[in-house]
RNA sequence: CGCGGAGUGGAGCAGUUGGUAGCUCGUCGGGCUCAUAACCCGAAGGUCACAGGUUCGAGUCCUGUCUCCGCUACCA
């Protein structure tokens, strides 16, 4: 903060809409960004946080063919629980807006034209390969096959697994779909290109020479990204669902999401302040910060600042980009599609009135330097141990001496000792730390000092012992309790960057005014004679139960493991009807009893298990995603159904023939469908 | 041998440019009783993943090895 800024724009990762946001997202990003907006926010700054939902890309699109809706029906759902569910959460955004919006649109489209107009992308044409089952032209990743180099069998369109070596989808031998398993054509399709390499030296004396500051992991990734070279990078894809390439001729084609969504940053800026969104970011005395995850710092550090420069126009670039690592949850990595997770809208409905519990567990473990776990029993011990036992116990402390000796006005402050002096001198102490380690984005070693002022007020108490001196010497009570409620309206401002609804209903109770930062340290906040309200607890603590309530909701997600009495509570709306169908193409499905007789999982892979079995008529291979749900053990022997005349397909390299039937609820609960008793092996279901 | 990040007392984490290993929780002992059996003081507990090297001196720098995570898909 040498520089001396006007104006502070500061953005959150867009989340993306095709799900709800859990625990890992909020400790990475959402929560140190809130923090740090707050305090800025508190130091008078001019400050705006803007964020909003990432809505295009093919997985949303996939999504509701999945779901058997439109992708704006799939965005529109997610949107507004992630929307509300951040409100409640008391992210303080000044706009959370979407890129499906009109101005996301018209300023995409804008920032593609202006770039395309000035020459600054490569068109290129190439034979890209387009699976013509699921009509769509595959990205790199949706492509299997051979391995050129190696020939290891599961290749990837970019990269073989195997081997390292880096692919592009056409050197494939044998390629295959991954959307539909058929064996993709190539067909002539031409793209837009920002040829980054052509800013890779920009770059590097940008990065590797001005910022070195940044942290470990976000300077370590671009460096290794810039030493190795940059390739132009595509910027439109072939897909109906996006921002339209707005070019003549270019239809059936969009943005490339990752091109589209941080402009989403500036459009959003837009919709906010559509008068002087400009001068915020295109004013050299704009300090720009991007709050991200790990696993997005080279389109922040890299392919998003190429953008501006390419653009040029007095855009400005971030001035740091703090990146967070991953959170875990109990021992395993956080995962939508396994329901492996804490949601934020299922928290506060279940935890009401303890959104600042959440917060301070998130920030007290952020996941800053490396991958941090998140435990049930930890969040408890945290909120006990800690809010209860030091915080709020402090504040009830005073509070409680207060009504009981002076009728709830505060005391003056009268005599003075030394003790007195020392304590109330540490306060502008932790003020100085907090601010240190806010200024360095070290948020959960600013609340700790933070939580250091409570336990001052503590050891203040216990040294005192007022309750003792009641008896001989009410003055000396009056200070001590002067003193002890001065230190209480130091911790409501304190805490109101990172317990904002805390520090609310403290400040409530103290009857305070409001909450400035250039208070913090004082010893005259709080007036004598000023009347305080009734104590009220700040936090209360969570008993066992609770604890075992959410740990045996992760449970029915855990593999192996069964909770039957929670599937029938377990929420979560059943998929809409699909299209009708005719009876003849029902019966065009081969649908019969089979026995497993060997299972094995597929190495490599979290969710394939590979099952030999009897159908009565053979024995065949079927490769199934079950492995979160079934172990190979007590597979062997079960009489399934499957479906026995699906076209064969190659999965890790496996040939699979035919698909186990499951059922499959909502949450991603899944069990094997079997008859009521054993039947023939081959007997036909219709 | 693709590239980054990480491996520190029982648990979770700090350790800036190399100078006697810290914090929170937990455990044990003591004190206090105003307070949500909360608070305060003290103690025990670590050959800093492993093996070498540089240095008067290495958790910190160099080399090698192992493990975890992300870039990175699979869910038929």
């Amino acid at each position: 903060m040498e520089k001396c800024y006007k104006r502070h724009l500061v953005t959150a990762a867009l989340p993306y809409a095709n799900g709800a946001v859990h625990i890992g997202h909020l400790a990475g990003v959402y929560i140190p960004a809130d923090i740090y907006v707050r305090y800025l926010r508190m130091r008078g700054r001019d400050v705006r946080f803007i964020c909003g939902s990432d809505e295009h890309g093919v997985p949303i699109t996939i999504k509701a063919k999945q779901q058997n809706c439109t992708p704006q029906e799939v965005v529109d759902k997610y949107h507004l629980i992630i929307q509300d569910s951040f409100e409640r959460l008391g992210i303080s955004f000044d706009i959370y807006s979407r890129t499906s919006s009109e101005t996301h649109h018209k300023t995409a489209s804008e920032f593609f034209r202006k770039l395309y107009d000035e020459g600054k992308f490569i068109e290129k044409e190439s034979e890209q390969y387009y699976d013509e089952e699921a009509n769509h032209f595959l990205a790199d990743r949706y492509i299997m096959g051979t391995c050129p180099k190696c020939s290891a069998e599961n290749a990837y369109g970019d990269q073989c697994e195997k081997c390292g070596s880096t692919l592009s989808p056409n050197e494939l031998i044998n390629p295959r779909s991954t959307l539909s398993g058929s064996t993709p054509v190539l067909k002539k399709t031409s793209h837009w290109y920002l040829p980054l390499d052509q800013y890779e030296p920009w770059l590097k004396e940008w990065i590797l020479e001005q910022h070195k500051e940044w942290k470990a992991n976000v300077y370590g990734q671009c460096k290794s990204w810039l030493d190795g070279g940059l390739q132009p990078r595509a910027v439109s894809r072939d897909l109906d669902w996006g921002v339209p390439v707005p070019v003549e001729g270019a239809e059936g084609k969009v943005l490339y999401v990752w091109f589209d969504a941080p402009i989403g940053y500036i459009s959003n800026t837009i919709e906010l302040m559509p008068q002087e969104w400009e001068h915020w970011w295109k004013s050299e005395d704009t300090r720009l910060l991007h709050f991200i995850g790990k696993d997005n710092i080279v389109f922040h550090c890299i392919v998003f600042p190429s953008m501006l420069k390419a653009y040029g126009d007095g855009f400005i670039l971030p001035e740091n980009v703090p990146a967070n690592e991953f959170l875990n949850l109990e021992g395993n990595k956080i995962s939508t599609s396994r329901n492996w997770a804490v949601w934020l809208h299922e928290y506060l409905d279940e935890f009401p009135g303890k959104e600042d519990v959440l917060r301070y567990v998130l920030c007290a473990n952020a996941p800053e330097t490396k991958d941090n776990d998140f435990t049930w029993k930890d969040f408890q011990t945290r909120n006990n141990s800690e809010l209860v036992a030091i915080f709020g116990n402090f504040v009830n402390r005073a509070v409680v001496l207060t009504h009981k000796y002076f009728n709830g006005e505060i005391p003056s402050h009268l005599s003075c000792e030394k003790i007195d002096e020392d304590t109330l001198a540490q306060i502008p102490q932790i003020r100085k730390s907090i601010e240190e380690s806010l200024e360095n984005f070290k948020f959960r070693e600013a609340l700790k000092e933070a939580m250091n002022l409570a336990r001052l007020g503590n050891k203040y108490l216990a040294d005192t012992e007022p309750w003792k001196l009641a008896k001989t010497d009410m003055e000396r009570v009056a200070t001590i309790l002067n003193i002890s409620l001065q230190i209480c309206a130091n911790l409501a401002i304190a805490f109101e960057p990172f317990l904002p609804h805390t520090a609310q209903k403290l400040s409530y109770m103290l009857n305070m005014k409001g909450r400035n930062w250039e208070d913090f340290g004082s010893d005259s906040i709080l007036r004598p004679g000023h009347k305080i309200n009734d104590a009220r607890l700040l936090f209360e603590k969570i008993e066992d139960e609770s604890i075992e309530h959410q740990l045996a909701k992760l449970d029915a997600s855990r593999p192996k493991e069964e909770a039957p009495e929670e599937t029938a509570t377990r929420l979560g709306s059943p998929v809409p009807l699909k299209d009708e169908c005719t009876y003849d193409e029902f019966m065009k499905m081969d649908i019969r009893t089979a026995t497993v007789l060997e299972a094995e999982r597929v190495p490599k892979t979290d969710k394939l298990l590979k099952l030999n079995i009897d159908t009565g008529i053979d024995k065949r291979t079927i490769v199934s995603g079950i492995a979160e749900y079934y172990s190979p053990e007590e597979m062997i022997g079960k009489q399934i159904c499957i479906l026995a005349n699906l076209a064969p397909r190659k999965i890790k390299g496996i040939e699979s023939n035919g698909m186990i039937l499951m059922a499959k609820e909502e949450n991603g609960k899944m069990r094997i469908v079997t008859p009521e008793e054993r039947l023939e092996n081959g007997s036909c279901i219709n």
